[in-house]
DNA sequence: ATAAATTTTTAGATTAGTCTAAAAATTTAT
DNA sequence: ATAAATTTTTAGACTAATCTAAAAATTTAT
């Protein structure tokens, strides 16, 4: 079974919006991730259901099948691990490679990924911090992961993930150097906004509350 | 401007054709080498003829534009150049990389293709020994190339590409170790059937006048 | 120079993916 | 519970790329 590159896009829009939502996907979601109409959508989970990929009830949403669900996660290893490759190997920053993932995670070669990744180590995170599934499907775990916003202040942690994975927050991150691996120390919030002071590579810096919500920190128990 | 994979390979087959007969190429021909149909041909060449990448009249034929010819150019550097990829680091033998090369050379990213090459430090030949144009769309030239049908008893050459690249001779060659960069002699030729005795690694071996039509090799002035 | 064979083009259909506009179903508000 | 708003589906049309069958042009053979 080979599947076109927009059957594979559909798949992974509608994994990750089930996995954010835990419901049904409607068809209004999709359309909106995919930059289509519902109307397309509506052609094209009909299509999905046809070969088994999803399941779908007219005015009811969709979920993926078992296959499905599969082929999904297989487009996000591609992707992932292409994305390790950019930045490990060629020297993309973090917020140039997701375009061009976009594109190979649709080259149709799982000998070629299998390589990919033993050449790269066996990488069990994307450059962004998202966890690449092996080739069974299993994900890796990040244990005691929480946002920032979440811990308390004076407690220590290091950025291991953002949430939000636009180019122009990975770019803001990259200049006040909030950038995975690193330490920071929560210093104190201010009641007014909720933004906080942190302590970064013996700098203090003030970010907001958007930002805090976005970034997932490993706690570090002292 | 974008064009699309269909696009890209009707240039490609058409730069290939033109470049083996130099002259018009016919619809048969193309269809032939695209395992279309020469109808579907008529159709597509109009459309590129449109988007002036050839010149075409009605019977007579296709060449391409400069601006056609550049492009083709530009997808033959990104398949040669992901060739030495999978097998310079991913370990592949120069038999499997074509396929997927035929897949990876349309991911659309001049900036990409830039930093591949010069990840694999510029290589002038693919692993086939085939030139890789460089930015500008200049071949590298081998020097006194000829094939080794061409060469005289006693004489002696390198290995440095294949006429015909089809899987089947590759397995060839890499089983009787006629591989590139590898020195040969010419022993004796049967009058029989134009078979040829080489020495090569020391050993003796017998080939075919097919397999002397199409090994290029580099004369070596003694 | 005509006829036969071959090549190329045209005409009309098909499939994948998309769109707009309108109809139908569902959800939300009164 | 009815009406209003929203969501989803259907109907019909469009583009890219392909195909088959038939017509037209060109080339080759007699
Ligand atoms: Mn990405
Ligand atoms: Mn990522
Ligand atoms: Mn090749
Ligand atoms: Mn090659």
């Amino acid at each position: 079974m080979n599947y076109t590159k927009t059957e594979e896009n559909y798949l992974k829009a509608i994994f990750s919006l089930y996995n954010k939502e835990n419901k049904e996907v409607s068809t209004n979601m999709i359309a909106e991730k995919l930059k289509t109409k519902p109307s397309s959508v509506t052609d094209m989970v009909k299509k999905l259901a046809n070969k088994n990929l999803v399941k779908y009830e007219k005015y009811k949403g969709v979920t993926l099948t078992k296959k499905g669900n599969n082929i999904a996660i297989n487009i996000i290893r591609n992707h992932r691990i292409w994305e390790v490759f950019l930045v490990e190997k060629l020297g993309y920053k973090w917020d140039e490679v997701h375009e061009i993932a976009e594109q190979l995670e649709h080259i149709k070669s799982d000998e070629l990924i299998d390589r990919m990744a033993e050449f790269l180590d066996n990488p069990k995170f994307d450059p962004h911090g998202d966890p690449i599934p092996d080739k069974t499907g299993k994900f890796a775990e990040r244990k005691k992961a929480v946002l920032l916003s979440e811990i308390g202040i004076k407690e220590k942690g290091i950025i291991v993930g953002v949430k939000n994975t636009s180019n122009d927050f990975l770019q803001y991150l990259e200049e006040k150097s909030l950038t995975l691996g690193k330490q920071i120390e929560v210093i104190k919030e201010f009641d007014f906004d909720k933004s906080r002071n942190l302590s970064i590579e013996n700098k203090l810096i003030t970010i907001s509350k958007e930002v805090c919500n976005n970034l997932i920190v490993e706690k570090i128990i002292a």
